[in-house]
DNA sequence: CTGCAAGTTCAAGTGCACTTGAACTCAAGT
DNA sequence: ACTTGAGTTCAAGTGCACTTGAACTTGCAG
């Protein structure tokens, strides 16, 4: 009789995700397991939501600290429910639609912009003051293939 | 009379990016100069399109090895014409409106795997093998403010 | 001609998101 | 009981995109 939680392994390989990750998000408090008697992880199987939940943020371009920050609204005790994942969504949603608004904008203005000769960053569209776009910190940025 | 060209501080102000970050993409060759006697670094004005090109592609996600390869493209000798950058500009649009598709497919579909409790990664629409907004290498990917 | 901001090189450091390696223990099948 | 694959910790390494610091030189204004 299988039990109900998953191993490190059960876990990555469900979730295709490496179980050195794994432990990289719980050290970072991303996600929870509880140990066995020999100090193995063990993860409810609600974990793995979560595990999807945070690559789906990151190929958003959302970074863990910001996608731990959301996840602390699930709750603590219990396995969160379908509403409250749904809360939670609904966030992101508005979130990918600021995202996307954004890159239509990008989209629309790019022929514009290089056609009339402003891609001089001073005066263009592009780099309006209050483009969320706007570089923010450093790091490599490998969203497109 | 002011020279047409531009030294590293007029470059870094009138671009907004960062002296140090200038020699880092000459260096890897995404921009280029030319030297005074003194071996100062001097721009024509036309690397200023070129900055904003790297900076507005940065920002939808490219690494700075594939803006090098697409900037690879811009003629060599002479400074680039306004169709030079259009035709450029244009495979950015592509793939500008290839990763606004995704997007809209990852916002459409959100709500529904959340709600349907498909959010295992192993049925998902989302992670569909087709799905080229699967990751790519490791990095933080600081996209949203 | 002198002073000093702005330029130069080179090596090393930073932040993020992991991965890898070493040395070890645990769990399950034969 | 023994082997073997899977798990454990901890430290160090990786790749990207830069930044910082040290030690030095240039170029312009007064």
């Amino acid at each position: 009789m299988k039990p109900v939680t998953l191993t490190i392994g059960e876990l990555a390989a469900r979730s295709g995700v490496a179980p050195s990750a794994l432990r990289f998000y719980e050290e970072r408090g991303l996600i929870h397991s509880t140990r066995t008697s020999g100090n193995q992880r063990r993860y409810e199987r609600s974990e793995l939501r979560r595990v999807s939940f945070i690559r789906i943020a990151q190929q958003v371009g959302v970074s863990l600290e910001r996608i731990r920050d959301a996840l602390k609204e699930l709750p603590e005790g219990r396995t969160p429910t379908k509403a409250d994942w749904t809360r939670l969504s609904a966030r992101w949603r508005a979130e990918l639609d600021d995202r996307i608004a954004l890159m239509q904008r990008l989209r629309d203005t790019l022929d514009e912009c290089i056609g009339c000769g402003c891609l001089s960053l001073q005066s263009c569209r592009l780099y309006n003051p209050g483009d969320e776009l706007a570089a923010q910190g450093s790091g490599p940025r490998k969203l497109l293939g």
